[in-house]
DNA sequence: GTCTATAATATGATAGAC
DNA sequence: GTCTATCATATTATAGAC
């Protein structure tokens, strides 16, 4: 976040190995590991793991390839965590709403949050689609059962909600998918998007639009309402 | 379709040019450029273009590498006649509906059409929706405008429905990314559905259920009907 | 048209000096 | 930790016999 200082320039100080200088150098690896990250999260999210070569990342990143293989051992395992990062991301937006909230308000708030992190982590949307498109071969041993675990939590409030009357009943599982899909096609299909209506979710207007038109439909549905 | 009889077997028969060989023989050129052209869609669907390599599409179609590349120059164009002909199987049932339609009912309809294309052509989106996630750096150079044109008309069908007092008002873009989003859904994010219900749409009444489903979430909203 | 080399390159990864 | 070779391999594509 802060300007680096000025890029370390001594050579190492024969044995200096105080706890300060210890931390400082760990916390620089994890630093450079980071803007490795960052620049392969990047190119994996436009070009694809097999599009992408150690060496664009390395160049994005500004490091040497050499070096970057010293941070990460191989190209799979610096992928694997990105992935596994990208979950984090993924997962804790999920957890929403519980079956005391007024219904309708919560699913409004769920799309609310899901399309803003459409807008705000466009790339972490786009690899993780890409993933599961070509059948997830990493992703599903990880995410299967937290993922299922997480669904199953917010099927049982949904179902609640209908059995309580205050939801039409829908199948939970459905309207879900229908939020995800809807939400993440903004981050996903957005050069379509663009291509169609020259707007993305980066213009706060055409975001407000797109969110207002999404709960819209998943709440009230197209049906003109009989006066 | 048919099973091939026996695998040509004979030397070139020295210059025999009969109109009937001919036709017989670019016949069969075409049918083997077919033939390799389904083996490319598999693969590119499930690893991308990049994760793909030709021999693998030879294995696949059972022709050699060799062989491969005399009837495609390269793997780059193989690529693009593959992308080339899913946009014809794509455009189609995209031109829908028109205005002197029941609004509920033609999109009710468009809803079906659109899911039956993501179970019967799954590959077919999957590697479409690959594309254009990775920013369609092939497909939009063609796709831009007919697209858009299909678009604009539907979104003037659309424009006339509510302003006729058929349709709630909603913004029309939003609804067609709506419908596409959620249809495509289920064949882009077969995997996550399956890990998710056990499901795919290959099961009829899971296609069934996701039908009903989707078109009641679009139609109706998920807002208890006030008696 | 189909095959057997084989060229030409790109790329992932390592060895070893500093 | 970082660099300069360098290896090893995979992969696209071509040449030329048949």
């Amino acid at each position: 976040m802060s300007s680096t200082p000025a890029k370390k320039s001594l050579k190492k100080s024969t044995r200096e190995s105080s706890s300060k200088t210890q931390s400082k150098r760990i916390e620089a690896k994890r630093n450079k590991r980071k803007i490795i990250m960052q620049a392969a999260l990047d190119l994996f999210s436009s070009n694809g793991v097999h599009g992408t070569s150690v060496e664009q990342i390395a160049d994005l990143a500004k490091v040497s390839k050499t070096n970057l293989l010293y941070y990460f051992a191989s190209k799979e395992l610096l992928y694997v965590e990105v992935i596994q990062q990208l979950l984090d991301v993924w997962l804790v937006p999920l957890k929403g709403f519980n079956s005391e909230q007024d219904p309708i308000e919560a699913i409004a708030n769920y799309i609310e949050v899901k399309l803003a992190l459409s807008r705000d982590n466009p790339k972490e949307s786009r690899l993780f689609c890409m993933e599961v498109v070509q059948g997830a071969p990493l992703l599903f041993n990880q995410l299967g059962s937290p993922l299922r675990a997480i669904v199953e939590a917010k099927v049982q409030v949904i179902s609640d909600w209908i059995k309580a009357g205050k939801l039409a009943p829908i199948d939970p599982y459905h309207l879900i998918f229908s939020i995800w899909a809807t939400t993440q096609h903004y981050a996903d299909f957005r050069v379509q998007v663009e291509a169609v209506t020259g707007q993305s979710l980066d213009n706060p207007e055409f975001f407000a639009a797109t969110l207002h038109s999404i709960q819209t439909i998943i709440l009230n549905g197209v049906r003109p309402q009989h006066s």
